[in-house]
DNA sequence: AGCACGCCGACT
DNA sequence: GTCGGCGTGCTC
């Protein structure tokens, strides 16, 4: 009876596969192993096995397994459960969220190496040009990878000439598994055995006496020895000694230390918790007590805190309950930039239980902590991480904080599973039975209405830590300022006295400037061309500082231009306006003053941002200009004054979500001003101040902004009360997206019964070469959304077997945000 | 998805 | 005549 393993393979295949394995392997694989397989002609795969059977495959000869790689399942039935909610909700294949969830160094990666055949030589004269060409290459190095022999014969068809090559016997295939996880090896020094006598001893120091250097290092080992009481790092000897590596390599030759090598956890913390007892103001335990009381009977509760009320305070009380409990903890951010920030002071109270984990760390990290998750392991009792770390193999999971829950960073855009964090982590927590806490100071509508009809509990916290009242808001009107020309580029007088009087106190500053949609282009003043990215249908954005022209879409640039493409003319000028712009009046309006800016671009580097935070938070800047990086969470005790150069741009972006997103963006960077001894001030120029979400924003009237913004909502037909499912269609020709959108556009109508809208052209139609339209399906409440999307993917199925239409991506988004 | 096979246009 | 374009089918 032969037997046999199914797998998922990290690809974008709907299926699960089928392998053949010995009764030994039978025996010893369990669901969650990582299966090494061969899959297609050359390729070899990390597999995940599901389940373990003896029925079969009548349509096919199932292939052999490459080899097991595991001791133990790295993955848990929990999260294969969730997995196939998340394809299944999500619209992606299982495998697509396989190669999601694992790190990158859990996905071995296989590359053929080819080798000289040196046994069987036939006659060279046999070989055609190619052929020699690599037996050639292969007599000076002795193997070469696919890849070097693309570069070679400078094509890619290479796998006919290697397979002739092959079969002539002149050089061997072998497909190689590069173990990419390696752990971080520590060197370790102890003494021989041998003196551990005391005469023997005394004969060491004796036989050392010449050498003073090498019998301070040995005294430095024994005082080493009684005070750590366990075991000792090369690194730590030569620290404490004073002394230097080549000393102790004459030892190690001597052969009075030995040295030997452990394995490393390289996320640990050497610090220890200062066992800080918290202490909540009446605001904050009130909070806290009344989460506890949601939780008795609800599973998700909201915690709406007007910024700087001291959320953190309170998540740290829940986290230190759940520990207690013996649960692991899950903490959400919605951006890596924050989990600095936030680690450190956790840190205090948590010590060594704080495992990060984020898309940024090295593979190798990633895979220590998954394995202490694994293991449940004391290291990773608390975890903090970006949307990815959701998919860690929690065991016992006791409580999820999802902090800044309204960010639309927590979806994920490209590549599938397109999911959001929030969500996805709602229906884990499910299975673990966990409780969820939301923390936002501007939730999203969604969650707001989940609480109002009672999904979820709400909590609220309405008076800022240390009673530090609310920044005062004035509104500086733009277009009466430029009538009375009162404007000096973009800074209106009101907001530069502010500036001036704030900088004056020694106060600082921040700035903001939402670039989106608004960026500073070249002109030509003769003719009015504007240089566009020749793959996307976008204009190209001025740098000064780099002096180039880039595509915000594709990342094309070109050095800015002396003539006008066009017209030739030499008259170009730029503009529009970004941080970058900003940034240079403001260098001319305060000569004197630091000035510091804050974007994408100066970001980049490894520790761009923590660099940047750290230098303002020291106060060597006086000035900080960012864009939305500002708005996120970040908490300074010296910023009085908050101004927003124009609130516009985001307010009439083309978006359902555009009001609620400039409510959010806009109080969350007014929270920025305040300190403790003074109330903060916030100027916001517009042009628009009695636009109603300014007006809200003024008032920090959330409530206000919720009615009126679910009420559109309810209107026009959208989230909260519809699921949004869209479809993107992109292919190189303009006709063929057009006539494909439509057509599924009326297919969709036909087979649904429900508003679809499309196909629109959206503003920027061509990215990367690639034209692209949209079709947005609207899912009302009472219509089964998993039959919707049942019928939406057998729709898409009979597109793609249209020949013509064959060729046309279509991705699937499910919850627009 | 990736990849190879196979069938038609623009050049050495 | 070949190189290389992309349409087609398949992967256990």
């Amino acid at each position: 009876m032969p037997y046999f393993v199914e797998v998922i393979l990290p690809l974008a295949l709907d299926k699960t596969f089928t392998y053949q394995v010995s009764e030994t392997e039978f025996h010893f694989i369990k669901p969650g192993m990582r299966i090494a397989v061969s899959f297609g002609k050359s390729k070899v795969f990390t597999a995940l096995a599901l389940e373990t059977h003896q029925n079969k495959p009548l349509l096919y000869e199932a292939k052999e397994i490459v080899q097991i790689l595991d001791e133990t399942p790295v993955v848990n039935e929990l999260q294969v459960k969730h997995w196939q909610w998340m394809s299944a909700y999500y619209m992606c294949s299982l495998g697509e969220v396989y190669r999601a969830a694992l790190p990158s160094a859990f996905l071995l990666e296989s590359e053929t190496i080819i080798t000289l055949n040196k046994e069987h030589f036939s006659d060279e004269k046999l070989l055609t040009d190619d052929e020699y060409l690599i037996v050639e290459a292969l007599q000076h190095q002795s193997s070469l990878k696919i890849h070097d022999v693309v570069n070679i014969l400078n094509k890619k068809a290479v796998f006919p000439v290697i397979q002739k090559l092959i079969d002539k016997r002149f050089i061997a295939v072998q497909e190689e598994i590069v173990e990419l996880y390696k752990p971080k090896q520590v060197r370790y020094i102890r003494l021989n055995p041998a003196f551990t006598a005391d005469e023997s001893l005394n004969q060491l120091f004796q036989s050392l006496a010449k050498a003073p250097k090498q019998s301070e290092l040995v005294l430095a080992y024994f005082q080493l020895i009684t005070t750590e009481k366990k075991p000792i790092t090369v690194k730590q000897l030569i620290e404490t000694a004073n002394s230097s590596a080549s000393v102790l390599k004459t030892l190690i030759d001597k052969n009075i230390f030995d040295d030997y090598f452990l394995t490393q956890d390289r996320t640990d913390y050497l610090g220890e918790a200062f066992a800080n007892e918290l202490h909540l103001s009446e605001a904050q335990q009130a909070a806290y007590d009344k989460i506890k009381h949601q939780f008795a009977d609800k599973d998700i509760c909201l915690l709406h805190g007007v910024t700087s009320s001291g959320k953190t305070e309170i998540y740290i009380k829940l986290i230190q309950d759940a520990l207690k409990t013996n649960k692991q903890v899950l903490f959400l951010l919605p951006e890596i930039a924050l989990t600095t920030q936030l680690v450190s002071r956790l840190r205090n109270y948590f010590g060594n239980k704080i495992a990060v984990f984020h898309s940024k760390y090295n593979s190798n990290e990633r895979v220590e902590v998954w394995h202490q998750v694994l293991d449940n392991s004391s290291k990773a009792q608390l975890v903090i991480g970006a949307r990815s770390a959701l998919f860690l193999p929690f065991t016992n999971l006791g409580l999820v904080i999802v902090d800044e829950e309204h960010e639309q960073n927590f979806k994920q855009v490209d590549p599938a599973p397109r999911y959001h964090a929030r969500d996805a982590v709602t229906v884990l927590s499910q299975y673990h039975q966990a409780k969820v806490l939301l923390g936002s100071a501007t939730p999203s509508l969604e969650t707001y209405f989940n609480t109002q009809n009672s999904k979820y509990g709400l909590v609220e916290l309405f008076e800022r830590y240390g009673n530090v009242q609310m920044p005062e808001i004035h509104l500086v009107d733009l277009k009466d300022k430029y009538f009375r020309k009162r404007m000096t580029g973009h800074f209106s007088d009101t907001l530069i006295e502010g500036i001036t009087k704030a900088l004056s106190l020694g106060e600082q500053v921040i700035l903001f400037q939402n670039r989106r949609g608004f960026s500073p282009l070249l002109e030509c003043l003769t003719c009015g061309h504007i240089p566009q990215c020749p793959n996307c249908a976008v204009s190209l954005t001025y740098h000064k500082f780099k002096n180039q022209l880039r595509c915000h879409y594709c990342g094309h640039s070109i050095a800015k231009p002396t003539h006008c493409h066009s017209c030739s003319s030499i008259d170009l000028t730029t503009k529009g306006f970004g941080t970058e712009q900003i940034e240079l009046e403001l260098a001319e309006l305060f000569p004197n003053k630091n000035i510091l800016r804050m974007d994408q671009d100066t970001t980049r580097g490894k520790f761009g941002y923590e660099k940047i935070i750290d230098r303002f938070q020291n106060r060597e800047v006086d000035i900080l200009v960012g864009t939305q990086m500002l708005a996120k969470g970040l908490d300074f005790d010296n910023v009085s004054l908050v101004g927003v150069l124009n609130a516009d741009n985001m307010l009439f972006f083309p978006d359902f979500r555009a009001f609620e997103r400039s409510y959010q963006m806009l109080t969350q960077v007014a929270g920025r001003a305040g300190r403790l001894d003074k109330r903060g001030k916030v100027i916001i120029q517009t042009y628009n101040p009695n636009h109603a979400i300014i007006q809200q924003v003024t008032n920090n009237d959330y409530l206000g902004m919720y009615k009126e913004q679910l009420y559109e909502r309810q209107i026009f037909q959208y989230p909260p009360f519809y699921k949004l499912i869209k479809m993107t269609f992109k292919n190189k020709d303009f006709e063929k997206v057009k006539e494909s959108a439509l057509w599924m556009c009326q297919v969709l109508k036909q087979h649904l019964n429900l508003p679809v809208l499309g196909p629109e052209e959206p503003g920027v139609n061509r990215i990367r070469n690639e034209y692209i339209r949209t079709i947005l399906i609207k899912v009302p409440e009472k219509t089964s959304v998993a039959q919707t999307k049942k019928t939406i993917r057998k729709i898409v199925n009979s597109f793609d077997a249209i020949p013509n239409y064959r060729s046309v991506k279509v991705v699937l988004t499910v919850d627009v945000y």
